[in-house]
DNA sequence: GCCTGTGAATCCATTCACAGCT
DNA sequence: AGCTGTGAATGGATTCACAGGC
């Protein structure tokens, strides 16, 4: 295993709940509070806060000791770390209405992710253009679109059916991290990075809380 | 805490992957396998074979020694577990362009979660009507529509200013589930469940990993 | 006094390895 | 022989509790 170390090694967790605080510091930010306590911040996102400590120790002391962290600065470090303190460019696979609703996402936008590309397989919505600008490409237009426009991260918005498709036309693109929205796991080469979104998992997971929370 | 126990005390994660291996388990009776090895599912789902195993064990005994499991049964034991052997009445806030694209979204449809109500703040689009047919209501009906129409799970696609006012109107109806797309952390009784869903939270994952895939 | 940073302790989840059944 | 079901072992992650510095 040829990892070379530039962090030792930190938990997935970790990253996971760093994007989170994000969220409430930006808050912070916007209303001009300048200072936050690690029990604060881990109240505004439903942790404790001995976990929001243990998280920034992994990169460093951002903190003072009987004070807490300068909301701005904490900011800035978490931006860092998670590589957000830059735009990335991204292009959607598949424009139904999910598709369509992702690229025009003000969320993405907001946090540095663009959507400089589109592609479609069907025919019918090749040349078409979308309420922010974008126009529907081919397929085969991929690669080299990917190339002139520095398309670092793909999103997978097909039908379950087409995925697998899109993921290997992505790869081969020399694409290495991808989105996945469709309800089916990719097969992917070892060197890259894939996360998956499922939203009918969230709720099977709403319905069984909820189920159990009836009959109690 | 009054926690009567129907179920001893399940782990979350194994919850999350049931409604993972269903996914593959459709798509073999679709095929007309009849049986699946814990082996195989585990493949399928990106897990260890044991866990797999442990998962289901929670739950009674649905294989059988030196065969594997029966793909139908299983199929339904997961469904048993879950409560998705049944269908959800749900409505959604906010009529964006992901509100919009979450209720004409398939995926849900067929496992059985049906938008019957569709609730906006904004005049200008009350008494719109939805490709799928539904109108968009004010919100000042929602109590009685809750009622009515038997709604037991909401679903907030707001904007992130408006999350916290739409989850307590679907509290103070009576509804005890939300599933929120707003990168928000929600106020919430103790009673409720709430299952937040933040795209950019994926997304910062997505390029952090990149990030350290690069410069390796 | 207050809040961060952190070793130690606890808790939980995953994986192993094999007994048990067909 | 093959694959499930499961106690035991491992490996992580969370929480506690306090030492360290403002």
């Amino acid at each position: 295993m040829p990892t070379t170390k530039k962090t030792p090694k930190i938990p997935a967790p970790t990253i996971e709940r760093l994007a989170l605080y994000t969220r409430p510091l930006e808050i912070y930010q916007r209303e001009g509070i300048a200072v936050i306590s690690s029990e604060a911040l881990a109240r505004h996102c439903g942790v404790n806060p001995a976990q929001v400590r243990k998280d920034l120790a992994h990169f460093g002391e951002f903190g003072v000791r009987g004070v807490g962290y300068e909301v701005s600065k904490l900011l800035g470090e978490i931006k860092k770390i998670l590589s957000t303190d830059r735009e990335w460019n991204l292009c959607i696979m598949g424009l139904g209405n999910l598709g369509t609703a992702l690229v025009e996402n003000q969320n993405f936008r907001q946090r540095g992710y663009r959507f400089v590309a589109a592609f479609d397989s069907d025919p019918a919505k090749v040349g078409k253009r979308l309420p922010s600008g974008l126009v529907i490409q081919s397929v085969e237009k991929l690669p080299k679109l990917v190339k002139q426009l520095n398309i670092e991260i793909g999103v997978i918005a097909t039908p379950p059916r087409q995925a697998q498709k899109a993921a290997e036309l992505l790869f081969a693109a020399g694409i290495k991290a991808i989105l996945n929205f469709a309800p089916i796991q990719l097969r992917s080469p070892e060197c890259c990075v894939v996360e998956n979104v499922d939203f009918s998992v969230n709720l099977e997971n709403l319905a069984y809380h909820l189920a159990n929370l009836l009959e109690e």
